[in-house]
DNA sequence: GCCGCACTTGGCGAGTTGGCCAAGCGGCCA
DNA sequence: TGGCCGCTTGGCCAACTCGCCAAGTGCGGC
């Protein structure tokens, strides 16, 4: 693995880490169904806002979402819809586990 | 977000999480073309044997990959080919970001 | 049995992440 | 213009990650 291939993996690790946590995931869902500002998603989530806008800084400096600033309020949308298709390849992993492991315990 | 919600993203989250590096997506990606015993991953990687073993263990862990032993040789096999498309997903991100900076310094 | 080989595991240091608190910043209304 | 509101940023600490080294395990050959 050279320079040049270890970059083009970096750069592609560093979009899963992008999503690579609960919260994150939620925001990413949660969007998906339309454009939420900071305080709607604060609310859902449940934690500090700070913390929300780290999140969301995060998930905007990966390229998955964009802000539009309207007024005093902060809109999130979702720009690159195609990581949802990850959730349905993650539930797969998922399942075939509980399979494996229900196999495993008769 | 309550507990049951949060433990389903958590789940979640840990399969990205698995594959949110460099070498593991690296592997991901040899592994699809067939089964390699450990020691070709670590010369192809380019690290210690001691550290693509724990990348493996990681993989294998998250339900993505498997092992086979056969004598004093480790086998690991793809068992969630599905990973793959994350790859197709994260190289549009990566593409729109480039179109986007591109536009911008226009 | 014992050595060597393929691999895994434990441990350590350096760097990163995630949460909250507190402070800062910009828009809006009185 | 002063103060509130929505949001972001900086600071801090605990927890986690990643790499290497060293030690341990288990199979196979002599």
């Amino acid at each position: 693995m050279n320079d040049r291939q270890r970059a083009r993996y970096q750069a592609r690790a560093d979009i899963l880490k992008a999503l690579a946590h609960p919260t994150r995931l939620f925001v990413v869902e949660e969007l998906s169904r339309g454009e939420r500002c900071v305080c709607e998603l604060t609310e859902m989530v449940g934690a500090d806002m700070s913390t929300v806008s780290k999140h969301l800084a995060l998930l905007k400096r990966a390229g998955i979402i964009v802000d539009d600033k309207r007024g005093s309020q902060v809109f999130y949308t979702l720009r690159m819809s195609c990581v949802l298709n990850f959730l349905s390849c993650a539930e797969k992993v998922l399942k075939a586990d509980a399979r494996d492991r229900a196999a495993a315990a008769r």
